[in-house]
DNA sequence: TAAAAGTCATCAATAAAAGTGATAGTTGAA
DNA sequence: TTCAACTATCACTTTTATTGATGACTTTTA
């Protein structure tokens, strides 16, 4: 069974006649009875009775009837919506970023898209920077937005903000030395920040005791409240969440951290993700200057 | 687009692999290949990103593919009802039968074939004798239960049970000439109790003041009760309905009416159908002796 | 790093099907 | 009975699907 017979089939049908169909497809008639004929075969059951003048659907036809109505209408819409899907956004977009993105700029992005397209299905992953990467260059992510410049040779970035650095802790803290034989509480091993304080910390020399991995900001953060160490965490996050706690910037080199938006150089560009980024670059031009 | 194509295309993106794919659906490679080229073409997005390590999915594909997997799944659906539908009861089945036997012979007969054939839309239709033979004829029904006996020579007719006509007045009436100018109350001309009557009244010379015609039984039995004038109506119908009514037997070739279960000899017979007829013979056989 | 294995694209040749046009056979109505 | 309006059949043409061989590129393996 195929939709063209599904087709030819209903014309049939509706029409009742086999010759006024043929000449409603713009088909020779002896091709219409052929794949009537045919149909019925593949089926093994009669689907229209013939009686000289015109033809009408026997009771099996009036069950495939019902099917091929549904086939045909969700066939069309099928094809309309992917047509359209390469000139206007619909379906599935699937963006990644860091916890720290996504819990902080991506809010006030997201719903402007999402009302601008509501036939968008958005997808948010929240993994660290290198797992983002990795699904963005592996086609399992349209894009994201990962902490630090990124120029791999198949990715585009853009840059969309700095972040603020700052170490975080309960009491104030007279030098970075005096994170010697604390704890580092810090997320899992590919979050950009870790990996920007420890490269600070082996410059330097310090040595903290030892380092304790979390997968939420909400434990981190909960951790440093109960004295159980340091963390190094962007400052607006902080500051939105607690006013208790002491906050030391970073010294300058590795203070600021650029967030990019990364998506592949020669992968296809959705509609979607088209708007997306032209949303993104849009609300930077009003948010910088 | 093709039902075909869609599994074609449904295939690759689940095997995430052409040469899998064609494996899987013994093709060759590159007739996979071609084919999911022109649908790309044919939809004018691309719907796989190739990758040297087989291929995935875009955006545009996934939208494909959610609309593909629905459409396959009723394709499927629809073959296996309609190939069934010769041998299992399935899908419509459209019965006619006049008031009388719609209202007093059908329900039990209904209800046992409703539980026993749940896939079955039943259509009742009800409509004068001669209507329904009409219908029959043209095949607008499977099958129709008429009232008397009708040896067309492209209808079956299977007898079913015989009726017992009376008079329904509210008064006694002392003879067929009591109806001399009083009001005759009928259903509308086709119904082949009224018939047996005019014939009665015709060949008795019996010249009732005026025939008003109705459309259900109810009207007539109410207007009966007011005292309008006398109608003819199956005997088993009024003691359902009222005792204080007057009921006189016709005289004794007229009080008989059978009725008859016709279909179409050279008509597709659906298993709904077949399973109708073969347990209304079974119900019969045991009401009867 | 070179070889091997795996993958997709291309293309000419072949096989299968869909579609045509002429014709015959049926049915219902004037 | 004849006519008009249908559907069925069949040989033929055109279009489409499928194959098999080959090339180009990528990843894995030795």
């Amino acid at each position: 069974m195929d939709i063209k017979d599904l087709l030819v089939f209903t014309t049939v049908a509706e029409e009742k006649n086999i010759s006024k169909a043929a000449k409603s497809l713009s088909y020779v008639q002896s091709n219409v009875t052929m794949r009537i004929q045919q149909l019925e075969a593949e089926l093994g059951t009669q689907l229209f009775e013939r009686s000289g003048k015109g033809v009408t659907l026997t009771s099996s036809g009036e069950l495939l009837h019902r099917y091929a109505e549904q086939i045909l209408r969700l066939t069309n819409e099928a094809t309309i919506a992917v047509q359209s899907s390469a000139h206007t956004p619909i379906g599935p977009l699937k963006i990644g970023a860091t916890e720290s993105t996504a819990a902080l700029r991506l809010p006030p992005l997201l719903s402007t898209y999402c009302t601008a397209y509501p036939d968008v299905d958005f997808i948010l992953e929240t993994h660290t920077t290198d797992v983002l990467i990795q699904l963005v260059l592996t086609r399992k992510l349209e894009g994201a937005f990962v902490a630090g410049s990124c120029d791999h040779p198949d990715l585009n970035s853009l840059f969309t903000q700095d972040e603020e650095l700052v170490l975080v802790s309960r009491h104030p803290l007279p030098s970075l030395y005096s994170l010697n034989d604390m704890n580092l509480l810090a997320f899992s091993s590919g979050c950009a920040y870790r990996h920007t304080l420890e490269m600070l910390l082996t410059k330097e020399a310090v040595f903290p005791k030892r380092i304790l991995e979390f997968g939420t900001i909400e434990a981190i953060i909960g951790c440093v409240k109960a004295g159980m160490g340091v963390a190094v965490m962007m400052k607006s996050i902080v500051s939105h969440h607690d006013h208790s706690l002491t906050l030391t910037p970073l010294p300058l080199p590795y203070r600021k951290v650029p967030t990019f938006f990364i998506t592949r150089k020669d992968a296809f560009v959705s509609a979607a993700l088209r708007e997306f980024s032209s949303l993104l670059i849009e609300q930077l031009c009003i948010t910088k200057p």
